[in-house]
DNA sequence: CGCTTTCCGTACAGTGCTGTACGGAAAGGT
DNA sequence: ACCTTTCCGTACAGCACTGTACGGAAAGCG
């Protein structure tokens, strides 16, 4: 069926992270397939062998991007934590790791969704899963209702702001803070024993990423 | 020097305001001088009469955003305040009249800024005088240097986060949850009759917006 | 060994934009 | 009345991109 053999210059799965590599460092605007076919050395004749337009393409990569992120939140939102502040150091885990939360991807299919009602629409039954994941996760630490969902939103719109200025803090400033913030979101002094254990497995990422 | 006569079909003025309209809802890639002709009902060649060219336009639209948007949050921050919720009020007040602080330029120039290392410039020079007008305002309600960076932080990045989540709410529901707001930003709960106070700013604003 | 499928190079037509050249019409100054 | 300045229409050349048409080479299969 994708019967590839040895002389195939190009597959579907180059075409599609070429895209997304552009998509995230250029913006939608600039996936453009002449430029891909110029970066990947072929003709754009390939493309269209893969792809029936441009559409197509862009449809997959969203397709990717709502598989990827949302289900790794929710289920740190959902693992079982005995203080709210641990619990809220599980969630920090998914936006320090980028295999489980891609926030270049992330921030490039939300300024995508500024000019496409389509994707505008994927984003926002994505927010609201998410919210309603980290809601439930307060409530089940004794918050009340009302309470949950305003520090749901000020956590999640928080971290969506950091990244949407385009910070660019090392992990040692951003561990610095760390517990600053836990105390912010949940009204509760984290455990130092909390805090340590996070940044060791903030160390225990670096060692395997730069591997 | 300037002058206009009567049968002066568009001024620079139009073409500005039709290019900081379009910056506003389409995004820089889409401010285009041959668009901007159509919309205008003139020739390309008029553009070219009061700018050089579509570079010298864009650098105008990226002055007028930081003449604005930056000057009014610090004179906001600035203001005196008997307590620090009353303060926090007084900086809500910025985000929500658009003439203060324009959210729907203030995102144009934040999504232009990913791809133009100039504007990003630009961009982190405003953040940074814009952090650290909130976090002076929290020392000065008794806050340590320490917790006073990451409130501020946390306060403007969940107001950046809110906007770049593209949340609509009217104002009636962001008006239940903002004594909620306040409580975490600050940790203190504000007393009653500064959220009614609040309150009461913004239904004038309303009103006044729609005559 | 022929036939089919897979993949890609080349070439063409078409669109939407850029900036420039040039000319003209109307208003303003002298 | 003439000349200058101001503003804009028309026309041209050029670029970057889209999608399509067609043909061919190599691999896989009967």
């Amino acid at each position: 069926m994708t019967g590839h053999n040895d002389r195939t210059r190009v597959t579907r799965e180059e075409w599609l992270a070429a895209a997304r590599s552009a998509l995230v460092t250029d913006g939608v605007e600039h996936v453009r397939v002449a430029v891909l076919a110029d970066r990947l050395g072929v003709a754009r004749s390939s493309f269209y062998w893969y792809f029936a337009d441009r559409d197509e393409l862009l449809a997959a990569l969203l397709d990717e991007w709502e598989q990827h992120n949302t289900a790794s939140l929710v289920e740190h939102c959902e693992r079982p934590s005995d203080s709210i502040t641990e619990a809220m150091y599980a969630v920090f885990e998914c936006w320090a790791d980028p295999r489980l939360f891609d926030v270049g991807l992330e921030f490039a299919v939300r300024e995508w969704a500024r000019r496409d009602p389509d994707v505008r629409e994927r984003i926002a039954a994505a927010d609201v899963v998410r919210l309603s994941a980290i809601a439930a996760l307060h409530r089940r630490h004794g918050y009340s209702r009302a309470e949950a969902d305003v520090r749901a939103r000020v956590q999640y719109h928080s971290q969506i702001g950091l990244y949407a200025l385009g910070v660019e803090e090392s992990h040692d400033e951003r561990l610095r803070m760390v517990a600053g913030y836990v105390k912010v979101f949940t009204g509760i002094e984290p455990a130092p024993t909390e805090t340590r254990r996070f940044a060791r497995w903030v160390r225990a990422l670096e060692t395997r990423s730069t591997t």
